[in-house]
DNA sequence: CTAAATGCAAAGGTTTTGCAGCTGT
DNA sequence: ACAGCTGCAAAACCTTTGCATTTAG
């Protein structure tokens, strides 16, 4: 009852953030919406897919595939992991943190030992043990606060 | 100087490292392990296969692939990003936390306001700017813990 | 000498792209 | 009506795998 109206209030909420974004309301991208956010956890595209095509069976992969990316761009949802689809190594094996560039998409590493132990909130203790802490910070690395900088100051 | 005993230093450790993990140590590991750590920041496996080429011709991609995976395995590197191939959206948009099971893969959410505005600490301020940070902890799931528990009991 | 590792090539899986037809505004 | 979106299919991409040959222990 109270999930329903939550529901239709989100779909609501979809629609009006796309209209804003100024891209079309399709049918098709309201399902992807809401079935990402059924999903609950973090689906990865293939769960989504699977999700929508009950609705949806003529629903195509590949576009599933564009309105996920249309929707991170939007920022209506977030991305996991790394932008571009590789895997990367880091040759740190000390407790260390890092700082990802949303621009050019750089990590720097950077220690802080007041960070290496955090832990689970009191509130979210059940959810599991901890074992290591890793800060991720997002911002801008200084080529491109510097790259900004100039760009804003010109104006 | 320094830097060349270091070098040298480094790669006897790597070897050493290896014979203890009860693998081969061929000359091509010891590039790819050089290389890995010389590279400096993040790299990915092409990043890696063009330094080693530089030195081995002839070596192959998948040698580097195999050694990467190698090295990870035996936690002589580590890896960023997640650890399949696929993306995963997160279509929680408040600012928020992760816990990793690093025994099934699953990503549980958490919030704790007290983590959403960690910052560089004043040594490493020059790295950049930060826009919102994020922690992500790694340890077991509750499932993954019970699990643990009751093999461990049973001995 | 034996088991393991390499290099080559081919396969596997995921994500992206080109294009004709359809749909929201 | 027109720009934008969808679906289909093929391509591009990264990564893994099978096998004969070479190499470390």
């Amino acid at each position: 009852m109270a999930a329903d109206n939550e529901g239709r209030d989100q779909v609501e909420g979809f629609a009006a953030r796309l209209r804003d974004a100024g891209v079309k309301v399709t049918h098709q991208r309201l399902v992807i919406l809401r079935e990402t956010a059924a999903a609950g956890s973090h689906p990865d595209v293939e769960t989504v897919y699977r999700a929508v095509r009950q609705e949806l069976p003529t629903v195509s992969l590949d576009t599933v595939y564009r309105a996920l990316h249309l929707f991170a761009d939007l920022g209506l949802i977030g991305t996991l992991g790394l932008s571009g689809g590789r895997v990367r190594f880091d040759p740190n094996t000390g407790p260390h943190h890092h700082l990802v560039c949303s621009q050019c998409g750089e990590i720097q590493d950077f220690e802080e030992p007041g960070f290496d132990h955090l832990g689970l909130p009191a509130s979210a203790a059940g959810l599991g043990s901890v074992d290591s802490a890793h800060v991720e910070l997002r911002g801008l690395c200084a080529h491109c606060v510097r790259a900004r900088r100039s760009k804003t100051s010109s104006r």
